[in-house]
DNA sequence: ACGCGCTCCGTAAACGTTTACGATACTAGG
DNA sequence: CCTAGTATCGTAAACGTTTACGGAGCGCGT
């Protein structure tokens, strides 16, 4: 062995171009599979990097093509979110990566504090440039972040529809849909007084969800009852009080639909608590986690989607907008609601005597 | 007025020492709080500053001091993780936040990828100097990451411990003592035949657990039966099949401990499918959420702790073994427990006939 | 022999900061 | 008036990359 073939902790690109011996900028070039370079010499650098476990420093590189090759995924996990959202991010950003890491971009997490206000969270990301583009979520019906990403000219994709930053590329699970379906089935039960769960917060999905179900009411001819659409968080806590709620109402609605699998746990307490079965007293569909909701006692009545696809789409869209990646993805939707199918339990099998 | 007041787009500090007329060495002084620079000055320049919406670019600071003010939370979101994790990161996230921010350090959470070696994952990011320290999660029982860490001469601690990494720094909650405890409860409910649930993977967690089951027992004087240690999963499905394990036992257990509290949803599915009511024919206890516990029917007696203050004493344990800021931390113990606090249900508060 | 094009490689500038060092002005003490 | 000391500031180098540019060597056609 001529000298030392240790790999000793490495310092740069100059080290391990002078341990080639070749020149620093040929060095980086090979690396980064630039054409003029000769196939042999390349091999020699791959190896040699290989072997003396080179890796770029970010930091220059960034600095001197004003780049990162790393994607940011904000996340806000307020109080409301860290209660109801489970693996929803986990799940989506495994669809994230499967896209991102063909193009040798990395996903982060950027998790909002919850003491710190958003836009100047994002404001404060954006500014330090530790990312080239951003995937939003838990979009605000009217979310200033849009335009402040618009305006930084930083490439942005949303994990959720906004009535801000119009034509802004999403993808979003179909609440609307899934509101409508939902009813209808329910209507097609004998239903006719059916209660609904919104969020609590100003997220863009409680709206749509929302009008999703207004619309299939009209729809049916059944007229629109304030009373009915029940503001709780998406927890167990809150399904408990939805069901406080329910009761509470001298016209008691025959069913309800939750935007959330897992408030059917506290629904469920809590009606039996007033000596109601769930499934056979009451209706209830829930939403978006069928394997979860098959193990409740009923079954709850559900609706299931691939978490991991949509971020596959939503990787998609991002990547479409980002210049140096758009020629791989051209035609590509720019918004897509992801459609969710229905997976049936016991939780709203009865039928009501008026239905025919 | 006189010029443009209006904030045009930041191109660097150069801009901004150019608007105010003086020296960018100075500007850079005085933004970083650098005792050498005329107060009236550190003034204009933080005005300016906020005025124009400068930030200092990471990329050019990070290169230049080494140091990038971002500390990485590695998890693995592995199949199980995704399954089972919920919100624990997010809220444990909300504490080391808490005490980061204090120092304006940043938290972003790197997510390996499923379909790569969370080793190699690590060592891209270690090598690509991207975060400053490293926080480690769901720690296996020999764990070569700690090496990785310790070789490369990167601060981190681990939330979970090892073998590996000898004496490394961590803070975790007390699976020993809560197993022991249940065990303690339950034997004092006059069972004697005892079945405890651990994870499929091999994450420490699950042995610490095991360990904590298995000493207990060992003071009661019971005899450990290994097939009373049923692996599943940490989710409904998971505790489905924990039931159907002990269904098919043939002394059948009067008890089980869950690691996880939402595998009670479907043990509880599977046992009352065999006509076996829970909390009345077999004792369960659970662990980790008392707020979703407390929701279950029956109600599952459960352990519960504060996953925000864990949090916030692994960011002590983190900040005290990186240089920069040990000396915030001098006397902090690098190894914590984490303590937790029994929430009785009804889910065990039966006894035995054969306890007096 | 000459010019041209091609392949491959070295040189050096540039990215935006921080910071060691020296320069300047001013104050105080003699 | 001179000097030392202090407060404040400007200058320039350095961090590790990438990349525009030019140069060397070579083959080939005229």
């Amino acid at each position: 062995m001529v000298d030392g073939g240790k790999p000793r902790p490495m310092k740069g690109i100059r080290q391990l171009a002078e341990h080639l011996d070749i020149s620093i900028g040929t060095v980086s070039r090979a690396l980064n599979g630039k054409p003029d370079v000769n196939e042999e010499t390349r091999k020699r650098v791959l190896a040699a990097a290989e072997q003396l476990g080179y890796v770029a420093n970010q930091s220059g590189r960034s600095l001197r093509q004003g780049t990162t090759n790393v994607i940011g995924l904000m996340i806000q996990s307020s109080r409301e979110t860290v209660e109801n959202s489970d693996n929803f991010f986990l799940t989506v950003t495994g669809g994230l990566q499967s896209v991102f890491s063909r193009h040798n971009l990395d996903l982060i997490m950027l998790p909002c504090p919850h003491d710190e206000d958003p836009y100047e969270y994002l404001k404060r990301m954006v500014a330090r440039r530790i990312v080239d583009a951003l995937i939003l979520s838990e979009t605000q019906r009217v979310d200033k972040r849009f335009d402040l990403l618009a305006k930084a000219k930083i490439p942005f994709a949303a994990l959720g529809r906004s009535l801000s930053g119009t034509q802004h590329p999403w993808a979003d699970l179909d609440f609307d849909s899934v509101a409508n379906s939902a009813v209808d089935r329910l209507v097609a039960h004998g239903h006719r007084r059916i209660a609904i769960s919104v969020p609590t917060s100003d997220i863009n999905l409680g709206f749509v969800f929302a009008e999703g179900y207004r619309r299939a009411l009209q729809r049916h001819g059944i007229p629109y009852d304030p009373a009915l659409v029940i503001r709780a968080q998406s927890s167990e806590q809150g399904g408990y009080q939805v069901a406080d709620e329910l009761l509470r109402l001298e016209d008691r609605p025959t069913a309800v639909i939750l935007i959330y699998e897992l408030m059917a746990i506290g629904l469920y307490r809590r009606v039996m608590e007033a000596g109601i079965i769930p499934g056979r007293d009451i209706a209830v569909v829930g939403f978006r986690e069928a394997p979860r909701a098959k193990f409740l006692q009923p079954a709850l009545t559900c609706f299931r989607t691939s978490l991991h696809d949509l971020g596959v789409e939503l990787a998609e869209i991002l990547l479409s907008v980002m210049p140096a990646y758009s020629h791989f993805y051209p035609d590509t939707n720019r918004q897509a609601t992801w459609p969710l199918e229905l997976v049936p339990g016991e939780s709203d099998a009865f039928y009501l005597p008026s239905a025919k």
